[in-house]
DNA sequence: AAACCGACGAGAGCATCGCTCTGTGAGGCC
DNA sequence: GGCCTCACAGAGCGATGCTCTCGTCGGTTT
């Protein structure tokens, strides 16, 4: 991340990317489980025991690929939303889920990585939950920006399903019920990408894009988004 | 499936349910990925390649277990369902979800085999897709109950994002806008469950079982079903 | 009853994997 | 210029899925 001093430490960082390249490349087209250190140290023609001195491990690889995908989602989807006029608080929530379901279906190994089942025995380090939340934040900050315009209005009813402290922390302590409304379409939404992705809605969805946007609007019609 | 004629296919049988037994509590403690056709056949003092007699590969021990996975969600769900009073049409849903639910916590790796990443170049043939439409052939049959009683109206709108000849096959044709609204309910309902058991909601939700009832409950409003 | 043939199981073997250890070379630092 | 750390290669270990061959045993057919 920052800027190397040495010169042997700028040949470092470059050749510890060029591996995490090759091994994102791999990973898009052979899938999470396919990716060899092996392979990849083969591609870039050292030995495999040299990747070693880059990547204690296989899984430390593939969380730093897990953090990139992270990332690059984040970005993609941060930046369509951004796009999108402030006031429109639906079509703010149609661009970053319209922006993220595109980029599972462009890099779908990347997108089961992230939401597909855990890869065996590796457990998610603290590292990648900064990333993870980027689109859920931006989730939030719609739902936020519209209780502080006046445009929603909390909705009645109690609600402590929720951490207290992440209430708090996301600035809907006084609308309980919309923020458990907020995870359930988080949540809505990245099941439906994943239903479609992985083929449960083969041969039952035809116009999967369509089917998404209706499934963008039922959850804006839960929470409460005007349509514009 | 049929009753073996033979002492030696009695034996055969036999031992292929063994066979996937072993595999099944393999899958159960340690996951799919590391289910290991020569740890099975160590546990039933075989050799390896002696396995092979009996499924060709290890996918094909695996399209087994997936299929039995399915049949047992299937059978949680559809005995839950079977117990709420028909008219009850959201207390048949709850009973199903949370009869999913309570299957896939009890169950994970098996749960994520079915709904998580795609195994590694596996392809779900042909004989897994009867079993894994018992849940959402439940849901379905939820939604013809209540337009058959009377007790739901079909929705006004368009919507032909759906196969047509799926509609016609749930009986649905009338009430497109419902029939996508059910695919979204699958679909996100399926979705908290593995948002919960791959642990996205880990420190965001503090009551599990209740952030689920509530999900359960706004797809319930969205189609509509009334609280008894 | 005898011959036969198919299924069965074991073992060795191949290619692959993640990871470790050891030795050697070359670059940067004092 | 000498030291020393880092980088890399190679061999090796245990494990995987899968194939092949070979001996054996059981059921079937003649």
């Amino acid at each position: 991340m920052s800027a190397p001093r040495t010169a042997r430490a700028r040949v470092r960082a470059q050749l510890t990317a060029e591996i995490a390249d090759v091994a994102r490349a791999h990973l898009a087209t052979d899938g999470a489980a396919a990716l060899s250190l092996r392979a990849v140290a083969r591609e870039l023609g050292m030995a495999s025991s040299a990747v070693y001195r880059y990547f204690p491990s296989r899984d430390d690889l593939l969380t730093t690929l897990i953090v990139d995908a992270y990332d690059a989602l984040g970005t993609a989807a941060e930046r369509a939303e951004a796009a999108v006029p402030r006031e429109d608080l639906r079509g703010r929530l149609h661009a970053a889920c319209g922006a993220a379901r595109d980029w599972a279906l462009a890099h779908p190994h990347e997108y089961s990585l992230l939401y597909g089942s855990p890869v065996p025995g590796y457990a998610a380090p603290e590292t990648t939950i900064g990333p993870a939340a980027r689109v859920g934040t931006l989730v939030v900050a719609i739902i936020t920006d519209g209780l502080a315009s006046g445009v929603l209005t909390p909705l009645p009813g109690v609600a402590d399903m929720l951490e207290p402290r992440v209430l708090a922390d996301l600035g809907l302590t006084d609308d309980p019920v919309r923020a458990a409304l907020t995870v359930t379409a988080w949540s809505g939404l990245f099941g439906a990408i994943g239903w479609e992705l992985h083929g449960h809605t083969h041969n039952i969805v035809r116009d999967h894009a369509a089917w998404f946007r209706s499934v963008v609007d039922t959850h804006a019609d839960a929470l409460g988004l005007p349509r514009l």
